[in-house]
DNA sequence: TCCCGTGTGAAACGATTATTTTAAACGAAC
DNA sequence: GTTCGTTTAAAATAATCGTTTCACACGGGA
């Protein structure tokens, strides 16, 4: 049996995505690791802390798994620079593979972390933004440079739509199957990656002022 | 002044949408509205009907606008069918409108409407998609007009994507800022409405499997 | 004046919250 | 065997939660 400590992460892990941080208390989340309360006190401090440790466990290796992505696209590449498909992929593809990995809550975490990202939950959204700082600086650039033609206005304003799209992909997957009346579902990873990134490379590559 | 029960719902309103549910009480919306506890539960019975009121009142006309302008614009059209542009609008332009409407904190709800799409509160759930059962009737057969050539499972893709970006943008509004640098800002909901609908359209339309 | 329904105020209800305290179990080092 | 740091268990703490209760103010109709 893993140790108390993890045990408790995963248990706040799947909480938290089910029911959000504040409805979840810390004896839900210790009942169901078959852990004290005080052993939740004891390893993380508080239930802050608790949080920014289940978010920190799975974050760092994630962004190490899109900057590897995108350094092999780069090595492939005869002028080093990704294509826009590539660095799109990259980004968005590691964070929805974590569906695929649930031996461990990966699916929770995704939705987690989608969440995150249209919640402003004051605390949280501090660590969110410098866990991201590093990818911002290899990414922003390679997005600027294929979209030179681009006023800084636009650009940033679909670069903001990208990383909303992404999130909101990750955060409410079990609405696609809804809308679909089940045609549709996040099953395979693999194709909803596909899905997106078409749907993202056009937008971002869209023609300026498509008038009315 | 205003009554008390109009004044809960304000704090209420004004409270969700920076804290969520869960993490705001009762009293804090009472006090914020200079109400007593008794009152919010003599007019609402308990918290969940507030949280319930705080979306009807405001949902209920928000897709008649909708469907409103949809009508206008196929009345505009010879074939009575609105462009895929215009039905886009149609459906984002009233949302986002609602921010510049802020003498009863429109940009409040616009953000909890937003969040609430990604947040599965079970309870509200339910109650949103009732009240968009119609505007999906109305729209969606337009949108599949339009995207004829479209498989099915790519079609409803799509329209899930469309939906994901419009309540991200509610919600998320506060971080374009930050991630442009100051450069751009939400403060005009034309030019929102303007970068969202380019965003989507080509989206819409993008190839089919662009291959990587 | 009396009555009644509407609405508000202050206080109390029981349940639940995060956190702390105190004690005990455990394995390793000596 | 004893002492040590590490980890867990049970119980207590003080605060806060949503909801209810009861008394009272107010205004209109009889």
């Amino acid at each position: 049996m893993k140790d108390t400590k993890n045990r408790i992460i995963d248990s706040a892990e799947n909480l938290f995505s089910q029911n959000g941080f504040s409805s979840t208390s810390v004896r839900d989340i210790t009942s169901l690791a078959n852990a004290n309360i005080a052993a939740l006190n004891y390893h993380f401090g508080s239930k802050e802390r608790l949080i920014s440790a289940v978010f920190s466990r799975r974050i760092g290796p994630l962004n190490t798994e899109r900057l590897r992505i995108l350094e092999q696209y780069s090595n492939d590449a005869k002028d080093g620079v990704p294509s826009l498909q590539q660095a799109v992929t990259a980004l968005v593809g590691p964070a929805l593979r974590l569906s695929q990995n649930d031996e461990s809550g990966g699916q929770q975490f995704m939705c987690l972390m989608g969440r995150a990202f249209s919640n402003p939950n004051k605390g949280i959204e501090k660590d969110l933004l410098r866990l991201f700082e590093p990818l911002a600086k290899r990414f922003i650039p390679i997005f600027r440079h294929h979209l030179s033609d681009l006023p800084d206005h636009d650009f940033f304003w679909r670069i903001h739509f990208m990383i909303g799209l992404m999130s909101y992909t990750m955060a409410a997957s079990h609405r696609l199957s809804f809308i679909s009346n089940g045609t549709c579902s996040m099953r395979d990873p693999e194709e909803t990656i596909k899905h997106l990134v078409n749907f993202v490379l056009s937008g971002l590559l869209a023609p300026r002022d498509k008038k009315a």
